[in-house]
DNA sequence: TTTTCATGTAACTTCAATTATTACGAATCG
DNA sequence: CGATTCGTAATAATTGAAGTTACATGAAAA
């Protein structure tokens, strides 16, 4: 399976608008992100309808934040993107008769199910602002 | 993406050889996994290298279990396939010059990390006699 | 020894999901 | 008006697991 990079995708673009205060158009976006403008658009398009970020049409239009970088926390970017299936790895069957299988998928869904929670807290636990400053701290460090 | 279900599926193999001391054909097997004899033989192949079952050909032939199922866990399962990836979400890009998207590898791979040590020693601590105890409960309370 | 059964493998196709691309419509501003 | 930029549909490329076909190899039964 092709891996979904979607939530590192709008982190970087969200950090890169966070930088500047006009909007960047989705060419600008595709470019720093070695993507393509039309997959930015359609990315983004999930920000805007959560209301985290806005887009304009035109001249001097583009895409620019509108929520406040400590509110934004990556399990909610997550959630925005419709939660996609965090594990590469999963039962053969959901909905098993055969019991021997059934006691398979118990055991996995479990541990799955503890790993997938943690993931989640801890992506609670992140925002935005937390990932401005890091960056920040980041070029400090380069610039010395 | 489809989904890596082998862990799953030699799992199920395997409680089913438990409960079974005549060897199993890649055609039985096959069967009751709902999947192809070729992809069990494929599959099964990884843990036949590992020692954990046994394979002959001809007549009375098939898969039988080597390894004490007390021995056998989750995790070294997971090795002995290979190690497939966990996650199904990642990094656009894994080594990126740009220090915005440095951060948010960090940020992203720190999550991915402890949720992936949390599944593996989840994964650790289950063996085989785990699940074929579970099955068994499970068996008991279906008879009922 | 011949037949039958079963694994071992190579080669190819199918499948599923993201990502990439092309094309064009719609809105906005100079 | 006309250039710019988003909005979106439609389609292809990509990636890795899973499925399939075909045939060789080896072992036991007849």
């Amino acid at each position: 399976m092709k891996k979904d990079s979607r939530l590192s995708s709008v982190l970087h673009a969200l950090l890169h608008m966070a930088e500047r205060d006009e909007p960047l158009t989705s060419d600008e976006l595709a470019l720093c992100m070695r993507t393509n403008p039309v997959v930015v658009r359609r990315t983004m398009g999930f920000l805007r309808d959560a209301g985290i970020v806005s887009s304009a049409r035109g001249h001097a239009g583009g895409w620019a934040i509108t929520a406040d970088l400590k509110t934004v926390t990556l399990r909610q970017l997550h959630e925005t993107l419709g939660e996609p299936a965090i594990f590469a790895i999963g039962n053969k069957q959901e909905m098993p008769e055969c019991l021997v299988e059934q006691a398979v998928n118990a055991a996995l869904d479990t541990a799955f199910a503890e790993a997938e929670a943690l993931l989640l807290d801890r992506f609670a636990h992140v925002t935005l602002a937390d990932l401005a400053e890091d960056f920040a701290r980041r070029h400090r460090l380069r610039s010395q």
